[in-house]
DNA sequence: ACCTTAACGCAATTTTTTAGCGTTAGCGGG
DNA sequence: CCCGCTAACGCTAAAAAATTGCGTTAAGGT
């Protein structure tokens, strides 16, 4: 993550946005670990060091832009009641991340030790999370916990897509919302 | 991991173990992100170029590393009930993972393509929950389903450990193990 | 003991990363 | 609106890491 912008308009921020575009670009078609820093420079225009000294290194690089991606641009579907308002959002949410670029992005985010990364793409599923409590409550639902939703909806997803042991399909993804929700 | 040896005795042995070595010794003194293949390879004594031949690149040989240091060498405790035993398991799980060198471990494991590491470490957990299955069943215990206890008991503790968002506090281990043998 | 060849060491080459230095341009103050 | 300050960039050189070719060594089988 680019330390927070001193300079926050003109050409830096074209800069910012360049390379990102390059990256997201360069993820479709090759693969992460044939992407180097040199490459995105040559495509976005900019020269390496450019690139060394606002993000540091390649991982870092990777996963801002992995956050960014994240960052939701808006919220999850209403269906009208909260167990297919979850069922929804987590059948989503485990089809982006098992993805090719899905996982490769979560590994980019648990890597990078600086900028908290990691910290911000859990805030992002909270806040999620968050809202489609909010909306059960506003229903007059009893609402779900969020911390019991992550370590027992969330959790096992993510450990699945990252450890590779187990496709996270929809119907996977159900029945752990199924079981959460139950009495 | 390197490719199934085809040599499995003699000089190509020995440089291995010098090579593991080497690498679990430098993980104790300097951070994972400061370690390069050619300091390595100075330490160990080698050429640098044996271990890109070998193991292709820095994040292979420490994934290699990692699920070595994994496999068990000796079968949990056995403190006489199923539900303490998974507990003795689980919070000492979650102590050694959440350590700095734990957490370098599991991201190199996760972050490996090739080798199967990732499926080589879930092996090896499953493994032991295996190992405590059984012996609550010998004893008559009504024993546990395996896939369950790693979405509810480990899924859990990897996320808070990769995402660095909770800390896998003794506590929580155990209310996790609690709330999973619970009816 | 001999033969085959996997695996290594060495050295040259290529690529990536780091660092120094002058220049450009964002942003605030007069 | 113009000016000064300096963050951020480009360029270039140097250092470090990764790749590759080739000769040598030593496992493992016959």
């Amino acid at each position: 993550m680019p330390r927070e912008m001193l300079r926050q308009g003109g050409r830096s921020a074209r800069i910012q946005a360049e390379v990102h575009s390059t990256v997201q670009e360069l993820l479709k078609s090759v693969d992460r670990s044939e992407i180097t820093v040199p490459m995105i420079a040559e495509k976005a225009g900019v020269t390496p060091s450019t690139i060394y000294r606002r993000w540091g290194d390649l991982s870092e690089l990777l996963a801002d832009v992995a956050v960014s991606r994240m960052r939701p641009i808006a919220d999850p579907e209403d269906t009208g009641a909260m167990a297919s308002d979850l069922e929804a959002f987590i059948v989503q949410y485990a089809e982006e991340m098992s993805s090719r670029v899905g996982r490769a992005m979560l590994l980019d985010i648990v890597g990078s030790l600086a900028g908290g990364a990691a910290a911000q793409c859990c805030q992002y599923t909270y806040h999620h999370l968050e809202t489609l409590r909010e909306r059960a409550l506003a229903r007059g639902e009893v609402p779900f916990d969020l911390d019991e939703a992550v370590d027992r909806v969330v959790a096992p997803i993510v450990y699945h897509i990252l450890f590779g042991d187990r496709d996270p399909s929809p119907d996977y993804c159900r029945s752990l919302v199924g079981k959460f929700l139950a009495p």
